[in-house]
DNA sequence: CTGTTAGCGCCTTCAG
DNA sequence: CTGAAGGCGCTAACAG
């Protein structure tokens, strides 16, 4: 059996002026067919598609962005693909890419502006329809010539600062208040608030929240019980500890985002303590725990759809200006979230 | 505050041309100087420069790509970005290209090998230097023409058919033969076997290699404990009910992919058997769980940075054989497959 | 060191 | 309905 095709090994590929040649027809006439323009009698069509059968032509699609300026890609920047929330996005995106004839670029920054930046760079010199990204750096001012250009932008998750986009934002306050709301109702007071960096702008949401919630139950908040930092395994572990090994230790943990929670399950893992959890962001396998993991989540697929939304209505027009879209969440009770206090 | 650029909106993007006449010199000048050739005078460099940043000039990757003939682009088919074996390869990719100023595409599959088809047929249009993926069809001989032309392909978790491939596949023999020796160690004889549709090349492997290690247990397989089926939530619950619910039950449950082995937890979930289990993937929160997950891993990263590897090997000499590289896996014993026989 | 010329593969424009 | 010419923005191959 031969590995190679019709050509042999080491070809150029065929070009649409061979595959002309090969009909006998003009370049153009190929272009025709090719883009299924109306106005090519059959006769020439079948002659065209046997060419390109024979010659295994494809497309250029290089030389088709160059003529017609559009490229039918759509970039993607997000943090990291491993994370439900921005997996459930590409695929969201991907999907609708497909259906439209695009292409999805994906490009991922880890939380850090300047790999934001240097991705963002890379992926307009491909000139794309349309960019949509978590932005985590102060501004993203230098996508301005593009957006001017009309590239569309909408972000997820935070906000857009120096450019016209749209955003989709989670209710990230109205979860935070569902979760107090329901610690407090299980008797909790002491809640300890263990939230990610606040560089992020849903970590500076959240953490706002969870004051003004505490506030409203008339709780003082206990300064040495909210820890905002990046989740890192050790990190967390020792976080735990602060909160939980203390003369009044937390009774309930508010933990606000998903990386944070999956570590503060580790660390409970190596602990008697039963202490509530509630976590902003549910887990891919929430439900399988014991307790199962009583959960805010955000539909990460309400929120992809959304967003797919708002970038096709500013494609047509890439100058209006920047709507903001806040997508609802819904506090889901599995067990974890309903432990009494202990003391 | 102005959200748009120095041009204003709707502005078209400047072209190395107008750069070139802004800072009055030669548009080749004006090329030397964005892709950091030599041989060009301080006093131009700087001029160049300046017109740049004046200018907001970005170069055109579609122009670069037709003229030079390659596009820097890695294409990345698979299966689902969710998946976080895939999540990983994604990941992998991603982190490669961007540190050789590549850019990934992601395409999606959902096993559908007509999605397949689709998909690379849109991504071999844009002419990526390579194309890493899972395939799934029974042929990628679609591909040939474009092999020939010097795309490398490298398949991850399955092999390719049809063209001259290198792959990346994990030890399904050895891996499914730790799993039946730690069960039968345990006790084990009646071990359920649960595993994915068989046109799925892992699959098969997995199966057969099943086969094998009961025949060398001298275990004959009762076929009504087989059970080869796509994953979903109500299938696995029919399923288990098959094997659990019947004279002379299973006590141990191979599962042999990560999807089908969280529908078995899920399932068991509802159940009071105790039934020893042991997972072929692991599952990203498998030591969080009660019982904790044993599991057969495989290492994604590994097997990605192996394919990367591959990959660059294959790039300056497309039309070498293809090879294929086994990646060991390793059992992780975490509660679940310690389980002893009930009866 | 710098500039000119040609053309990558395709689509747009306009003429037959 | 079909075709020929021109150029999208850039770089390779030469000239100076």
């Amino acid at each position: 059996m031969s590995f190679t095709g019709v050509n042999g090994a080491g070809q150029r590929r065929p070009t649409m002026k061979e595959v002309a040649a090969r009909a006998g027809v003009a370049l153009k006439t190929v272009s025709r067919v090719v883009n299924e323009e109306p106005n090519v009698s059959p006769e020439l069509t079948a002659k065209v598609q046997a060419a390109i059968k024979e010659l295994n032509y494809t497309p250029n699609e290089s030389a088709r962005m160059l003529r017609r300026g559009k490229t039918g890609t759509i970039a993607v920047v997000i943090r990291d693909i491993g994370d439900p929330f921005f997996a459930s996005l590409g695929r969201a995106v991907e999907l609708w890419a497909r259906s439209s004839g695009s292409v999805v670029m994906i490009g991922l920054t880890d939380e850090d502006p300047e790999r934001e930046r240097d991705v963002c760079l890379e992926f307009v010199a491909r000139r794309p329809d349309a960019l949509i990204m978590a932005p985590i750096g102060e501004t993203q001012d230098y996508l301005a010539p593009h957006v001017d250009a009309g590239m569309a932008v909408v972000t997820i998750d935070r906000p857009a600062h120096g450019i016209e986009a749209d955003a989709v934002l989670a209710d990230n306050a109205g979860g935070i208040d569902q979760a107090i709301d329901h610690l407090v109702r299980q008797g909790h007071r002491r809640i300890a608030y263990l939230g990610d960096d606040e560089r992020i702008f849903t970590a500076r949401e959240r953490v706002v929240a969870y004051r003004a919630a505490m506030a409203r139950h008339r709780i003082d908040v206990d300064e040495d019980l909210v820890h905002l930092s990046e989740p890192t395994t050790e990190g967390i572990g020792i976080t735990l500890s602060a909160v939980l090994d203390r003369p009044e230790p937390a009774t309930a943990i508010l933990s606000a985002n998903n990386m944070t929670t999956a570590e503060v399950l580790r660390g409970m893992a190596g602990r008697r303590d039963r202490v509530a959890l509630v976590s902003f962001d549910d887990l891919a396998l929430g439900d399988l725990l014991s307790p199962g993991l009583t959960a805010v989540a955000q539909s990460a697929d309400v929120m992809a759809r959304t967003a797919i939304q708002l970038m096709t209505e500013r494609l047509p027009e890439p100058h209006r200006p920047g709507r903001t879209v806040r997508v609802p969440v819904k506090l889901t009770i599995r067990g974890s979230g309903e432990i009494p206090p202990s003391s």
